[in-house]
DNA sequence: AATGGCCCCAACCGCCGTTTC
DNA sequence: AGAAACGGCGGTTGGGGCCAT
């Protein structure tokens, strides 16, 4: 099965045998040099695809299986202070891929983020924008009231939006509040930017309890650990955050 | 039962910085 | 020093599974 230059490689889902010959390569050769790893392996697959294949799926550290709600609190602060940085985020999750992140985050918050674009771009007569919203905020209602506890960040977030608009308080509370989605800022990018003062301060304290860790991840979780113990309780935050 | 829409995630793509020769 | 190879990263795509109609 060795792959001759110029051979065409193989695309798409990875064959069970190709999965092992993939792991005992590596377990023999190392993390390393991924396109002499191919070759020699026999795979007809790329470097790249190899390697792609062991850090996002077959390497042994890696966790599967649903997001805890303490990781995905982690993601929330992280990508609130960082942005997009998934490989950034995913090096203070142990087990956790950048791919797994990026993939949580798109599925289950950018809806919001569309949901803010559209009204954006309407006027603030306009029906379409409202009228997703609308379509949006009820879905993600039922969505609420029909999900298992598995996702418990979502659901605390979307209940927390929901007894907001339950209690009539949407007018001056709710993030699908009609003025929070104009021209100007809308509350998440306001609370966010907020925030990212607040924890930029906050954080220098945390250095400080960081030096008394072993490893890098450990410390960073213990910082972000740290921030939501000198704050209220999670709840209170993902309320006031989207508030 | 068929179908269409949505969700989720594995895999790919293209770019860029780093390492090696 | 510079070119080529390699590896890392973020964005995007494609397809399987599930669910409502």
């Amino acid at each position: 099965m060795e792959c001759k230059k110029g051979e065409t490689l193989r695309r798409g889902p990875w064959l069970e045998e190709e999965d092992e010959r993939l792991v005992k390569f590596v377990t023999l050769l190392g993390e390393r040099r991924w396109d002499s790893l191919a070759i020699v392996s026999g795979l007809k697959r790329s470097g790249k695809s190899c390697r792609l294949r062991w850090m996002n799926y077959l390497n042994p550290n890696l966790k599967h299986g649903p997001m805890s709600q303490e990781e995905v609190r982690i993601i929330l602060q992280l990508h609130a202070l960082w942005g997009n940085k998934w490989s950034k985020i995913a090096r203070r999750l142990p087990g956790r891929t950048d791919n797994e992140i990026k993939n949580y985050w798109r599925t289950h918050f950018r809806k919001k983020e569309e949901a803010q674009n559209y009204d954006k771009i309407t006027d603030w007569r306009g029906n379409i924008g409202e009228d997703l919203l609308h379509k949006y905020n009820e879905t993600e209602i039922t969505r609420t009231r029909m999900t298992s506890q598995e996702h418990g960040f979502d659901e605390t977030v979307k209940e927390c939006n929901q007894r907001s608009m339950e209690s009539g308080q949407e007018t001056n509370g709710s993030i699908f509040e009609r003025e929070s989605f104009g021209i100007m800022n809308s509350p998440y990018e306001n609370r966010i930017s907020d925030w990212i003062s607040e924890i930029s301060t906050d954080q220098s304290e945390a250095n400080v309890s960081e030096g008394n860790s072993s490893s890098t991840s450990e410390k960073n979780i213990n910082i972000a650990s740290w921030w939501f113990q000198e704050t209220r309780d999670f709840e209170e935050f993902s309320c006031s955050l989207w508030s």
